[in-house]
DNA sequence: CTGTTAGCGCTTTCAA
DNA sequence: TTGAAAGCGCTAACAG
């Protein structure tokens, strides 16, 4: 074993054809006699040669490789995104390098600096909380295409393909209204993030839109977790005048937030309603208790690849921002009788 | 933009150096002036110079990429073990290049395939579910070191790292016995993976030293899925002589389990003691209610990440099978009073 | 410490 | 349709 690295010129010579012909075939190319392209292919077998894809990419310029780069692949969100991103890049006859950053910027940089030595095609970035569009401007500047998913960047000129979390809130916090409720609290989420600006806008449009202010002590922030939503909805209850209800940031946070009122024995959806975005967690356990507002993640990432492919193959194209649907799944009882159904909301 | 590119002879140009110079500082090394040095990576910042990788790689027949492959993405097990591999690796100054197979041994097959291509140093795989020792073969045979993690393959000729599953089940059996159960089920799962087996003959042994029998009517195999958790509980709730406890093949069907026993007007817990194997969710909703026979994935991560650098480094080394730890973690009642501890079974 | 030279394995004109 | 020859950008001797 280890043999002496078998190359195009060995399986040239023992098919008694010359290298460009090998190439040709490789490539699949149909300018090749099929008599002779069977033989190629046999020989290839027999040798065991294996394609180098280094020489192939230094020759050719470019490579067959999208990058990925995710915030948190932990979180199972962004492990279907990715998911979903490999199906389509996959079948496009590409493949993927996936880099995690776990949120941090530094962490982004290199990889995205490696991914460029590597000579990828094109790059998906769910970017690291606090990135600017500077950070993206080399990348941008060396005409890779980009397409940013779940955290947009304001004028970072890449594609974007973000879900509509305004539209979300606004439905959910509407529906809570309808149910009677008056004081309604946003849990959970740092404000650092265009996700948590657009959560909130919708919070605060459907507050206004009823008539009600939005009071600040009623936006509680804590870490996007299930320990962050506890201690969230501790703070609430201590206020004077206490919500009745909670749109939380997301389901980590909602699950917490759902602790914290057992834990001061009032029953999640009975007591006290609470609806939560369901970035982290549905999708793998569907909890089957609780009122989301949902994306499919894998969707999402076949949108974003399909996306990127479309711009690959353009060669050059202006950036798109896409905004795509939200459902609020509403699974319990938000104050009154428990209901089953779930709806676009956009 | 997308102007031509910057290669290390510009920057020797520019900074009136060879080229070899260039390709010195590149790689850090020590032979270098120290302002030659700094005046060279002043014009690579300068120019926005990009190392060309795929150069590198085709002259030094090898490239600074470790391949990890796993079966099932958005099974968070993996994406945290994903995570572990690559904080290692990362560290270590290489990338990581990663794949999802879905369980088909087809596209295991082909991003193999890829991988080897692209010339990794080394691979990390969980196997798709049906890998046999000859699917691997010509990897094995090309020298390329590998360690098999999670799912073992018998005479694969690699290093492999798994959990002690036996150990697990006989712990949680054990501790079922001493609570007094005596009809204890094995729910759900595969019978055709290593890890099923294993399981389940720490189960049968279980049975066996306390002088049980294990009538096989207990054993229910289904989809490792919260959904094939309750058609398994539904099927064992049929039997005539019914199981009063259940270890369950992962934590999804656990769910499933008390899912269905509630159905039921079961309490789990009080009424039917449940275990799980908590492979799919715990790490990240750390379910508080579920007694389960746990690993930490990011640290199995990092412990393969390890040995196959060793390996890489080593050039060529013996095989080694690894059973890391697995922690029975004790969170509610079995049959009588709750409790709430954990302890190393092996 | 720095420059010269010769390829790594592949693709790609350009002829035959 | 196939063959010959010229590099892609980088590294690795080796000589200065």
């Amino acid at each position: 074993m280890a043999k002496e690295r078998v190359t195009v010129i060995d399986i040239a010579r023992a098919a008694g054809v010359s290298k460009s012909t090998v190439s040709l075939v490789l490539q699949g190319s149909s300018l090749v006699n099929e008599a002779t392209r069977a033989k190629v292919n046999a020989v290839i077998r027999e040798l065991g040669y294996v394609y180098n894809r280094s020489a192939a990419n230094l020759r050719q310029a470019k490579s067959k490789i999208i990058g990925i780069v995710v915030n948190d692949l932990t979180n199972s969100f962004f492990a279907e995104l990715a998911v979903g991103v490999d199906a389509v890049v996959q079948s496009a006859g590409f493949v993927q390098f996936l880099a995690n950053t776990g949120e941090k910027s530094e962490r982004q940089r290199e990889v995205i600096a490696s991914m460029r030595e590597h000579g990828v095609s094109g790059l998906i970035i769910s970017p690291a909380r606090g990135t600017e569009a500077a950070d993206l401007a080399p990348l941008v500047e060396s005409g890779i295409p980009v397409v940013l998913v779940v955290r947009d960047i304001a004028r970072a000129g890449v594609s974007s393909l973000i879900s509509d979390n305004r539209a979300g809130a606004l439905a959910a916090v509407r529906h809570l209204i309808a149910r009677g409720h008056r004081r309604i609290a946003f849990l959970g989420g740092f404000a650092d993030t265009a996700v948590f600006e657009a959560r909130m806008r919708g919070y605060r449009d459907a507050l206004r839109e009823a008539g009600l202010n939005a009071g600040d002590d009623l936006v509680i922030g804590s870490a996007p977790s299930r320990a962050g939503g506890v201690t969230a909805i501790e703070q609430a209850m201590m206020l004077e005048d206490r919500p009745t209800a909670a749109l939380c940031f997301n389901d980590a946070v909602a699950f917490g937030v759902c602790d914290g009122l057992r834990a001061r024995r009032l029953e999640p959806g009975a007591d006290f309603a609470v609806i939560g975005f369901d970035d982290v967690i549905e999708a793998k356990t569907a909890v089957p208790a609780l009122t989301t507002v949902s994306v499919d993640p894998q969707g999402m990432g076949e949108r974003a690849a399909e996306l990127l492919l479309k711009q690959i193959k353009a060669g050059r194209a202006e950036p798109e921002a896409i905004v795509g649907p939200v459902r609020l799944v509403i699974r319990q009882s938000c104050g009154s009788a428990v209901e089953r159904r779930a709806k676009e909301v956009s």
